[in-house]
DNA sequence: GTCTATACGTAGATAGAC
DNA sequence: GTCTATCTACGTATAGAC
């Protein structure tokens, strides 16, 4: 009765890839004819199946909008990490924060769908669920630890790692990538008019949080 | 045969007011549903009309969208402009920069449905017409000449009136809105934790763009 | 696991009577 | 100017055969 573990795996294996395509498929979706504008039946044309099928996948249209959430906040976060890692591994404590928030504006742009289904909201119904959000939260908590470790370097001043230090430095973040969204759509990270203006953004954080001069 | 003229003006201004209210009601729907969820036969429900009598008022839905952005475009220059007026008559320009930056941020936190159409764009297949684009760039330029008055004041350096620093400068109100509506969308705009930042972000534009000391 | 068939609801828009 | 009636289209979701 019991089949050979070898064959479970690859039928869990061949269930997990339709899941993520039907997620990849989703984000074409969106990108193309809106977020809001998700429609389970096109999607299912577009993998060549019914639309009935999708639902062995996914309980509801809410269901892959949430996945789609939970997907995206963690990508965000590693995102923003690996970029921290890739070329300033031992660097300064604010080194580190700039290529930390350059790595999660850059993923931001590049993956506009996702950026507009976590930080904007702007579809009907939906609510992330609790885990979905988690990762969220966790993000937020990894910015205020790299602003903590500044202060505690002598980079910034204590202020820097307070909670109105971090609600403005997402305000300046959130203030470039939504202008880049609403004016330049296609532009590149490199090129674009308001992601040009990342590193200054993050110059006029740390010029309102310079630590006061000890001319010892 | 020739109707007497205030009889037509009886109608033109009844069919004025039925226009005004299907905008009005319209907004309501979005505030409920989503701005992307507007549905003309909620609209008619409503206003106890059925669906095909706002055809006479309207060609279609796209039209409804259209009109509500041209309103809102000149409503936000608008209250910009007589907040900057309302106690700061004769003020300095950058006193009056900052009214008047003020009064923006207050409408659009003030009225999210029509700011989410103006700003973010995240309704399906609309875009604006040129004519109702047009106010939002004239309150574009009326933001350039603010800037132009204040570095000419000598209260900013010349690059204040870059296109760099306009554009920067938007990004800085278009965060703080941003934050607020995604984080606390109830909030009013003094207790925003979010609108509370204008100042603050106002303070380090001008910082940036502080002009040389001349030590004469 | 995928399908057909279908229930059920909604929408935008038009034709033509009153 | 508003209505009834209708067209056309699309969507989410479920039941049950294969």
């Amino acid at each position: 009765m019991t089949r050979p573990a070898q064959l479970l795996d690859r039928r869990a294996r061949r269930r997990r890839e339709t899941i993520e395509e039907i997620l990849e498929v989703a984000v074409e979706v969106m990108t193309e004819d809106g977020v809001a504008a998700l429609s389970l039946a096109e999607v299912a044309r577009r993998m060549g199946l019914r639309p009935p099928s999708l639902y062995q996948y996914f309980p509801s249209k809410a269901a892959i909008y949430n996945a789609l959430f939970a997907q995206g906040a963690r990508r965000v976060a590693a995102a923003a990490v690996e970029a921290e890692a890739a070329e300033l591994d031992g660097a300064d404590p604010l080194a580190r924060l700039r290529t930390f928030q350059d790595g999660f504006c850059r993923w931001c742009i590049e993956n506009p769908v996702l950026t507009q289904l976590l930080f904007w909201r702007t579809v009907p119904g939906f609510e992330p669920s609790p885990e979905s959000f988690a990762p969220a939260v966790a993000h937020l908590e990894e910015l205020r630890s790299r602003l903590r470790a500044a202060v505690a370097a002598g980079q910034l001043a204590p202020q820097a790692a307070s909670e109105e230090a971090v609600a403005l430095f997402t305000c300046l973040v959130s203030g470039v990538v939504a202008q880049q969204f609403a004016n330049e759509p296609d532009a590149s990270y490199e090129q674009g008019r308001f992601t040009r203006l990342v590193p200054t953004v993050f110059d006029m954080f740390i010029a309102r949080y310079a630590p006061k001069e000890h001319t010892s």
